[in-house]
DNA sequence: CAAACCAATCTGGTTAACCAATTTTATTTG
DNA sequence: CAAATAAAATTGGTTAACCAGATTGGTTTG
């Protein structure tokens, strides 16, 4: 277990490294947008490690989206320059992994919008898949089971009404750390409450009024809980 | 080039049917947070694909969160349950690529956000790396030049002072697309303008005497012609 | 009979050889 | 000499064999 964790961030500090000759490299050799990478093999004979660990370098920083490799072509610089490329290569570097303030900050971030883009936007059959995931809330709460990820399918499905595919996609990835915090802190204990159903009733009836102020106002009411607990960890 | 795009989208149809592949024998085999995925060998020969395949599918998933595999042990549940693991699948599934507009209505979000947490959290370093790319930004546009990325490194040197990294990472995963973006549609012509300068000039100011309100206030109205352009496209 | 031990097996990770498409270079041809 | 063609080298992607550590089941031992 421990040696687990050892590999791995050995594994991360190995990919951070690599990114960072490469950065060297690119600045050194000064390439620009759109030009050709050296090939993967040659990068790692030259950085001295293994051919995948290059790869996933490169699959990493084609996520953030400076990179695009071709097959049988090459790996291109994308279309943003020198300076923002080298700039961000520092920042990705510099990312540490989220905290728990920090997620749930960007969650009620998040939410409070997608809420209001979802009362706007959101088609009948949304509503439709809210209905659903708020009935499966509800039931479990009312047998008096935990019901985080019914919760929070519930506000994926508000996310998806929202049609902004960049929130939908961001409140994705945060949404599995959220649930472990959630149990990890006993933040859920608090989700059995009863009152819970309502405030998500209340959710529900607003986006489906298509009343975008109303909605944000009774998330905010939703979350009021949440507050108190994420700045008393 | 068209060949190009074919396969990478052919690719990514394999992988949608693999993680739908996978749902289902999730579901179906009833396994719970935190129970062992069959081997990447099983995998691949049961689903008829590659195990690199199966090693990229299970990577994204890795990166959502919902997985997470131990060297020499296998490839976990995350602790999530069967039911957020199901309908988060679905969701990661029905995942749209990002348009233009989802993109500038998020990093407007975003950027409010961390304007305000960096004038309360800002350290001096913060303070010197954001004073750094604003000069970098004001040299670019006095010389007449396009300074697109430059502009972007400000708003990112902003995003690392809010001392929030889910936001931070956030913004790094958008900048890329935002930069090819604004040049596709010639955002970047209204960039050159010299008002660009003191609103920069404006948002450090209110950062550097650590008021929250100006400088939401000041990035707001620096954001004023991208809404216009975000909503005319 | 339970605990300690050990070897066979299984795991994700790594490596190297291979593939098909592309790109470059050399050759031919008008 | 330039354009067309063909062959050689290079590319990211794929495959299969291999590795070291973890797991497991049976065996031994107290």
């Amino acid at each position: 277990m421990r040696v687990d964790i050892l590999t791995k961030s050995e594994n991360r500090e190995v990919q951070k490294e690599i990114i960072s000759k490469l950065r060297d490299l690119i600045n050194y050799k000064n390439l620009e947008p759109g030009d050709k990478l050296p090939s993967e093999r040659m990068l790692s004979e030259k950085f001295g490690v293994s051919r995948s660990n290059v790869r996933e370098v490169i699959q990493k920083l084609e996520f953030f989206g400076i990179l695009k490799s071709r097959p049988q072509s090459g790996t291109f610089i994308a279309d943003i320059g020198q300076i923002a490329m080298s700039g961000m290569m520092d920042d990705i570097l510099r990312l540490e992994d989220p905290d728990f303030k920090s997620l749930v900050e960007t969650r009620i971030l998040l939410e409070l919008k997608t809420v209001r883009l979802a009362a706007l936007r959101r088609t009948d059959e949304d509503l439709t898949k809210m209905r659903q995931a708020l009935d499966a809330y509800k039931e479990k709460v009312l047998n008096g089971q935990k019901a985080v990820e019914e919760d929070l399918l519930f506000h994926l499905a508000i996310a998806q009404a929202s049609k902004n595919s960049t929130m939908n996609t961001f409140m994705l990835i945060i949404t599995p750390e959220i649930i472990t915090n959630f149990e990890k802190y006993h933040v859920c204990d608090a989700n059995l409450s009863f009152q819970g159903i309502q405030e998500h009733e209340d959710i529900y009836e607003a986006i489906k009024d298509q009343d975008p102020k109303m909605a944000k106002e009774k998330m905010k009411a939703h979350f009021k809980i949440l507050y108190q607990y994420c700045y008393n960890i």
